[in-house]
DNA sequence: ACATTAAGTGATT
DNA sequence: AATCACTTAATGT
């Protein structure tokens, strides 16, 4: 067995307990890809193809909806070590272009799975199926949290919930980004991110500076 | 020093 | 809360 293969094993066994199969681990270790992606690079642009499906083994991406037509942009959820996407399962059995944007937002690693094996092995293997039906239901209850938050709650409190989700995901306090980027992510103005940010600021939620904020949650 | 970009502010809708 | 029209502040060249 080739190094390559040993190192995807043991990242499987740290990584996806639940993919529980000898003989699946041995069939990822054999034909998944590692993949690097740097901080900041756009790994798929909404419109493209997926051809494959990854395994987030290290790092965090961000998946973000965009609009038709000028420019918007939502964020919906953040992977990490563990999660899969569960929108590239979908995308690649209906052979449909990407409905979303992902974005490592640091050095991240994935497992890189070709489109035919996805399928096949819903069948073939319980754990997989479990998988992915598992990594579903994860994202769904994300977005439930989302919309929950954009229909039912003001600004601050959903500002409140994606600086939470942002830290927790990145594992660093300190954000480097701009007023602009959040207001894109939120699909708010930027000047509302200001004002509100200031506001937190003065309650001692949020330590602010030039591109960069510190969440004191 | 100058230009550029990020952030703050007030008025208007 | 969005947009506009500006001002002020920080940073890069």
């Amino acid at each position: 067995m080739s190094l390559h293969s040993l190192k995807i094993q043991k990242i499987l066994h740290q990584n996806f307990p639940q993919i529980a199969e000898k003989s699946l681990q041995e069939e990822i270790a054999t034909i998944g890809q590692l993949m690097d992606f740097e901080a900041g690079e756009l790994i798929m642009d909404y419109g493209s193809y997926v051809r494959m499906v990854p395994l987030i083994v290290k790092g965090c991406i961000k998946v973000s909806r965009e609009d038709d037509e000028e420019g918007k942009e939502l964020l919906l959820y953040l992977l990490n070590a563990g999660d899969t996407c569960s929108m590239s399962f979908t995308c690649c059995m209906m052979d449909k272009k990407s409905a979303i944007r992902t974005e490592a937002l640091e050095a991240t690693t994935i497992i890189g799975i070709p489109i035919k094996y996805v399928d096949r092995w819903m069948t073939q293997y319980q754990s997989w199926k479990n998988f992915v039906m598992m990594s579903y239901d994860n994202r769904l209850l994300e977005m439930v949290k989302v919309i929950d938050s954009i229909a039912f709650r003001g600004l601050d409190k959903r500002m409140e919930q994606y600086l939470k989700a942002l830290t927790e995901s990145t594992g660093n306090k300190t954000l480097f980004m701009t007023h602009q980027k959040m207001a894109d992510d939120l699909n708010v103005s930027r000047e509302a991110v200001s004002r509100l940010l200031k506001k937190l600021a003065q309650i001692g939620l949020v330590k602010l500076g030039r591109n960069q904020l510190t969440f004191l949650g």
